[in-house]
DNA sequence: AGTATCTCCTGCGTGC
DNA sequence: TGCACGCAGGAGATAC
C-alpha cells in the first residue's frame, strides 16, 4: 500500500537508477491496469532516454526526452530495478530494459495502478489525472487556512475530507487515521465545524507523519535495488491505524473502530473531539 | 457543486 | 483440507 512516503522514497531511489540511462525494450506483458496501457507504449518508449524522475501526489513522473512515463502504484504496486534475467513471478506486467543490463520492473497484484504516456507536447501537469489535484502536503501550498477555506460549508467528514486528492494529495487511509489521532480532532466531524486552529494543527500532525515515514523509508534506501522490506510507514509505530479495541497511547481507552466512508477508521473517543 | 456510493482487483484471514 | 466469504484500499466514475 504505497502511501506519499513511500512513492517519494521510491523516486530518490530510482533516481540514480534510471537518470541518464537509455530504455532498450520495454516489454508489457500485462495491459489491463487500472486503464489499458497504451498499445504502442513499447514503441514509444525505445530508445528514449531518461532525463529525471519526480512525483506528484502518488503519480510518479519519469521524464524522459519525449515524454513523461506516469506511474500510479495503486494498492498493491511495487516497483524494482532488477537484473532482467530475473526469474519471471506473478503480476510481473512491464519490464522496462536499460541500456546497462538492468530493467524497471513494475509487479501490481491487484492492477489498481497505471501507466500513462504523456507526449512532450503537453505539460504533464496538465494531464486530467494530475491537474485537479489539491496542494502537496510538504509544501507551503498547504496551509490550516487553505483547509480551513476550503471546508466552509462542507458537511462531509473530516477524514474523508483529508483523504480527497483533490483537496490534498497524499494523505491515505492510514495517515489520515494517524494525523487526526494526533490533532485530537474526531474522524467523524463535519470538515465545515473543524476550527482555523484545528485545522493549523492539522496540517502540523500531517506533516509529521508523512516526514516520519519518509525518514524511515530512507533508511532502507540504500539497499533499495535489493530490498524487500517494509515500507516506512510500517517502520513507524502507529498510533491508532490497525489498533482498534487496544488501549489508546494516551489516555488507555480503548480505541474505536467504524466504517467511515467505506474505509476502516480509528479514533480515540476520550482525546479527540 | 457537494455528497455518498460504487468500482476495479487479488491475497489473506476467518469461520464453517 | 477446502470452500465461501469479507475485508483491505487509491481514487476516478457514477448517481443523486
Amino acid at each position: 500500500m504505497p502511501e506519499l512516503p513511500e512513492v517519494e522514497t521510491i523516486c530518490k531511489g530510482l533516481a540514480p537508477h534510471l537518470i541518464g540511462r537509455t530504455i532498450t525494450r520495454a516489454i508489457i506483458r500485462e495491459y489491463r491496469l487500472r486503464w489499458p496501457i497504451l498499445q504502442k507504449l513499447p514503441k514509444i518508449l525505445l530508445q528514449q532516454s531518461i532525463i529525471g524522475i519526480s512525483r506528484r501526489g502518488k503519480y510518479i513522473l519519469i521524464q524522459m526526452a519525449q515524454g513523461t512515463l506516469m506511474i500510479h502504484l495503486g494498492m498493491s504496486g511495487r516497483v524494482r530495478i532488477i537484473q532482467p534475467t530475473l526469474a519471471l513471478q506473478a503480476h510481473d506486467h512491464v519490464d522496462i530494459i536499460l541500456d546497462n543490463q538492468t530493467a524497471l520492473r513494475f509487479t501490481d497484484p491487484r492492477r489498481f495502478g497505471s501507466i500513462h504516456w504523456i507526449d512532450s507536447h503537453t505539460d504533464p501537469y496538465e494531464h486530467r489525472l494530475l491537474i485537479n489535484l489539491g496542494p502537496e502536503p510538504l509544501t507551503t501550498a498547504l496551509s490550516g487556512d487553505y483547509l480551513w477555506q476550503r471546508a466552509q460549508k462542507r458537511k462531509t467528514a473530516i477524514k474523508a475530507f483529508i483523504m480527497d486528492s483533490h483537496i490534498v494529495v497524499g494523505v491515505g487511509n492510514i495517515y489520515a487515521n494517524e494525523a487526526l489521532f494526533l490533532a485530537q480532532i474526531k474522524p467523524t466531524r463535519a470538515a465545515g465545524d473543524v476550527s482555523r486552529t484545528e485545522f493549523n494543527t492539522l496540517v502540523k500532525m500531517i506533516r509529521k507523519v508523512l516526514l516520519t515515514a519518509i525518514k524511515a523509508g530512507g533508511t532502507t534506501l540504500k539497499d533499495f535495488v535489493s530490498h524487500e522490506g517494509m515500507p516506512g510507514y510500517f517502520q513507524q509505530k502507529l498510533k491508532v491505524y490497525g489498533r482498534g479495541g487496544e488501549a489508546c497511547v494516551v489516555c488507555k481507552q480503548p480505541l474505536i473502530e467504524i466504517r467511515l466512508g467505506q474505509r476502516s477508521t480509528v479514533y480515540c473517543g476520550r482525546c479527540q473531539r
